[in-house]
DNA sequence: CTCCTATATATGTTATATCCTATATTGTAT
DNA sequence: ATACAATATAGGATATAACATATATAGGAG
C-alpha cells in the first residue's frame, strides 16, 4: 500500500517514467522502503486501472517508447487523504534481532563476532546516510521547495537517530561480553 | 525464513504444537517478528517435509488431537547455523516514514497533528514494552536458562532504545513545528 | 439459555514482494 | 574486439503474508 503511495508522492511533484521512478527511489526513500523494478513497472499498472494516474507514450528514436504517467485529481486526492489521515503503522520485522533472541544457543566467543558484525554493518548504514544529501541533491533544484526538502531531511534525520541507538546498544552488549557480564548456561 | 528459525528455536527449549507457538511468539517476539496462526501451521507443516521437525500426535479425550512437534538433529543443526552465520539483514520498510517524506504537501496543523499522533503511538509502545518482562515471566522459568532470559531481555533493550530515540525525534519535530521553523511552501 | 473464550488445527483467497529472465539499443571502458 | 553500464519496459515463477473462515468441544459469564 505504502509503495502505491510513495509513487503517487513522486508523481505529484512532476510526470515521470517508472525508470525514473526506480531512480527516485533509490536515492531517496530506498532507505525505509526499498521498491524492486518489477514491482514499480506493476504497481504503475494498477493505479492506472484504477483511475490514480494516467500514461502517455513519448516516442523516442533508437530506445523504447518511454511511457510518461502523470497523477490524476483522484490520485492526488487519494494521497492527500491518505498523508493527512491516521498515522500509518506497521509491524516492524527484525530478522537480525531474532538471532539476538535465540542466541543463548551460540558460545560467547561466537556471540562476540556477531555482534561485532552487527555493529559493523550499523557503523556501514550510517556512513549510508551520510551520502544521501548529496545523492538527492540533484532532485531537490529540480523538483522540491524547500518545504518538501525538510521533510525529506526528517526521514534521514530518524534513520540516523535510530542507528545511532542500534549502534550504542551492540557496542554496550559488546562491553558486557568482554567483561564476561553475560550468563553462562 | 526468518520465522522458521524462531519456530526452530522455540522447539528448541521443548516441544510445542503449533497453538502453543502462536502464544510464546505473542508474549515475546511478536515486536519484531509477528507471526500469523495459519503461517506458523504452514510452516511447520513445511519444516516437517524439510525434516527439520516431527510430530507425535497426542490424543486428548474432549479436544482435537495435540500434534506435538519436536525438533530433528538436523532441524538443531541447521538453527545453530543460522544464528552463527552472518549477521541477518533486513530492508527496513517504514510506512510512517513514507507519509514523513511526502509531508510537506500538508498543512503545518496537519502536520502537527500527523506527529502528535506519532508521539502517542510511540507511547504506546514504551508502555507495552514495560509489560514485556511479565508476560514472558511464566516461560523463563519454564523454560529457559539465566542465559537464554538476558538475551530475550536484549532485544526488549533494543526495542527501548530505537522507540526512546524515536519518541525523541518527533516531539524534536513537534517543536519545530510550534516554533515556526518549518519552512513555508 | 445464549454468547463468549479457550483449546486445537487447517484451508482458501488475495495481496505483496522478490528473483530471474527477456527484449532492444547506445555509449563507454578495457 | 568485447564486455559492461545505462536507458526503458515487462512477464513468469516463487515466496511470504494477511485475512477470513471452517471444524469441533468445553466451560464460564451474563
Amino acid at each position: 500500500m505504502s509503495l502505491d503511495f510513495a509513487i503517487l508522492g513522486f508523481l505529484s511533484y512532476h510526470p515521470s517514467t517508472g525508470y525514473d521512478l526506480k531512480k527516485m527511489f533509490d536515492v531517496s526513500v530506498r532507505h525505509f522502503w526499498p521498491a524492486d523494478q518489477s514491482q514499480i513497472y506493476r504497481t504503475l499498472a494498477r493505479l492506472t486501472e484504477q483511475g490514480y494516474v494516467e500514461m502517455e507514450k513519448v516516442a523516442q528514436e533508437d530506445r523504447p517508447d518511454r511511457k510518461v504517467y502523470h497523477i490524476t485529481q483522484p490520485g492526488l486526492a487519494a494521497l492527500v487523504n491518505w498523508l493527512g489521515g491516521p498515522p500509518a503503522m506497521d509491524e516492524p520485522r527484525s530478522a537480525p534481532l531474532v538471532q539476538v533472541f535465540f542466541a543463548g544457543k551460540l558460545s560467547d566467543e561466537e556471540v562476540l563476532a556477531k555482534f561485532e558484525g552487527f555493529a559493523a554493518m550499523m557503523r556501514a548504514i550510517l556512513a549510508q546516510y551520510d551520502q544521501v544529501p548529496a545523492q538527492i541533491g540533484p532532485y531537490q533544484q529540480e523538483v522540491a521547495s524547500p518545504r518538501e526538502h525538510f521533510f525529506w531531511m526528517l526521514t534521514l534525520e530518524n534513520g540516523i537517530a535510530n542507528m545511532r541507538a542500534n549502534l550504542a546498544w551492540a557496542e554496550s552488549v559488546i562491553e558486557r561480553i568482554k567483561n564476561g557480564q553475560v550468563p553462562q548456561a
